[in-house]
RNA sequence: GGGGUCGUGGGGUAGCCUGGACUAUCCUAUUGCGUUCGGGACGCAGUGACCUGAGUUCGAAUCUCAGCGACCCCA
């Protein structure tokens, strides 16, 4: 049975799996014929829909949402230098308008800062204005000439979410990053994603920010991938857009910003790490179809089967779930590899066995079986199913860092994993590190119980003392 | 940035080296009808492809060049 022809390659070859899945679990469409550009099927677009619904309740409760223009005129982007240097490989540019061409060229956006913070500069006056908070949900288009991938790294990225703050002083910016990450941990703790959050070093902060937080999480090959930033913007931006506010005093002053982003890699991770031999494993809270219902129509008795299960549909359905009732004209055993590659969290099977005991056999995606005796115990399953998909995936990241004291251990920890070591901080240790393990330093100043376990401790390299600093190979 | 492999129905492939018999193989998908239905059903009848352009040639899926696209490895 299972090396059916069109089996799904393991997640053991992890690239081959995720381009597969993508595909038959319907989430992308990778052949529009233009490099780095891809299509959401409805499916993948309905994880991204609810997906996006969770982070904008979690933003709107202290944020506005608003849209701002794609394009960004050219002496607007080109205000703040260490933002042009960072982006000016990766800006498309639009040049004419009909086949005139354009006075004043037109970058596309690769990230909203130079749209935005013109119009704020009018917009803030006062302290009284402040603190401000805005995000938008948006596409944006990056000039991308390393091989993209869908989700990952994209021309075009379809899901932005980019919030962008201005407060009085950098400390209350300071604090505004801080929520970020909060809001972001409890996001990714709804898409029971396990996160690892660290500080960039500064060589790899967003340009034009003072620091940067970067959130990531571990795929399967032991690549990390970076799903959230936030960055504190000091007053880079405020100065060249001339961001300032009338204080208590009377007196102009410079205002302190930040931003903070997430894009559609974080459906990319949900797929990644819960993902397993057999298909998709979506969390509930993000399931397009949270149950199925299959109903085992045999002969004589279809159409009593039918009734049973339309009820129990609209059962569900009043329960406020996510329920399909699957009547296509197909074997059983076919629509259940069909919903388990797509990744729906609980089947209910329904048949004349059942009809006759009063129950309802219940299979999660893990392939557990139990008989239920009515509607009313599908969401405690669900919640049950949301926190076993979490915890497997906290327990496979956790397989995959390990807690290292000379370059040697990081070495062979970055084959298949993360290494969590001591670093002083030193560019030149960060260099030997680098070059002696074949791997980045990804982060410094990582936070939680690993870092813990090294804090403290003498630098790898030169031995000073240093603090938990993540070092592995990333996408 | 450097190197490599490759592009054939919707998906996966055979054929290519050695140009002609290719009316292009097989699996899957898909349409219609019938029988089925508790873990990927079966029968019958259908649908559906040589990436684009230029070149070589009597003749190109096959050879050459370019473009576009995909995947893998290294920095």
């Amino acid at each position: 049975m299972e090396d059916k022809t069109d089996a799904l390659p393991p997640v053991s070859d992890f690239s081959a799996w995720y381009n597969e899945i993508l595909r038959r679990a319907e989430i992308m469409d990778v052949r529009y014929p233009v490099k780095g550009l891809y299509v959401w099927y409805p499916f993948g677009f309905s994880i991204r829909k609810h997906t996006y619904n969770m982070l904008r309740s979690l933003l709107d409760a202290d944020h506005q949402e608003t849209i701002f223009p794609l394009l960004i005129p050219d002496h607007e982007f080109m205000k703040e230098a260490e933002h042009i240097k960072g982006f000016e490989e990766e800006v498309y540019w639009v040049t004419h308008g009909g086949l005139s061409e354009l006075d004043v060229k037109l970058a596309l956006r690769p990230t909203s800062e130079t749209a935005i913070y013109p119009m704020y500069a009018l917009w803030v006056r006062s302290h009284a204005d402040l603190p401000l908070k805005l995000y938008q949900i948006v596409n944006t288009f990056r000039y991308e000439t390393k091989h993209t991938r869908p989700l990952i790294r994209l021309r075009e990225i379809t899901s932005f979410k980019e919030a962008h703050t201005v407060h009085c002083t950098w400390d209350e910016a300071a604090g505004q990053v801080e929520e970020a990450i909060r809001l972001y941990s409890q996001f990714y703790h709804s898409l029971g994603v396990p996160i690892l959050v660290s500080k960039r070093p500064d060589w790899d902060k967003f340009p034009g920010a003072d620091y940067t937080i970067a959130v990531d999480t571990i795929m399967p090959d032991g690549k990390t991938l970076q799903i959230g930033t936030a960055h504190h913007l000091g007053t880079h931006f405020s100065k060249t857009f001339n961001i300032t506010y009338e204080d208590l005093a009377g007196e102009q002053q410079l205002a302190y910003q930040t931003c903070y982003g997430i894009s559609e890699r974080c459906i990319a991770s949900v797929i990644s790490v819960h993902g397993d031999d057999t298909g998709l494993v979506l969390p509930p809270s993000v399931a397009p179809v949270q149950v199925v219902i299959i109903p085992i129509i045999i002969g004589k008795r279809k159409d009593e089967v039918l009734a049973a299960a339309e009820t129990l549909c609209s059962e569900l359905k009043g329960l406020g779930i996510r329920v399909e009732l699957d009547l296509r004209d197909m074997r059983p055993g076919a629509k259940y590899y069909h919903w388990e590659l797509h990744g729906v969290p609980l089947r209910l099977e329904l048949g004349p066995r059942d009809i006759d005991s009063g129950t309802i056999v219940a299979v999660d995606r893990f392939k557990q079986k139990q008989q239920i005796g009515s509607a009313a115990e599908v969401p405690a399953l669900l919640e049950e199913i949301q926190k076993a998909i979490t915890e497997r995936a906290e327990a496979s990241m956790e397989g995959k860092i390990a807690i290292c004291t000379t370059i040697e251990e990081i070495r062979t920890a970055v084959e298949s994993g993360v290494a969590v070591a001591s670093w002083c901080g030193e560019r030149d240790c960060a260099d030997r590190i680098e070059a002696e393990t074949d791997a980045s330093l990804l982060g410094r100043e990582l936070r939680g119980k690993h870092a813990e376990k090294v804090n403290g401790n003498s630098c790898v390299i030169c031995g000073r003392e240093g603090k938990g600093a993540l070092i592995g190979r990333s996408y």
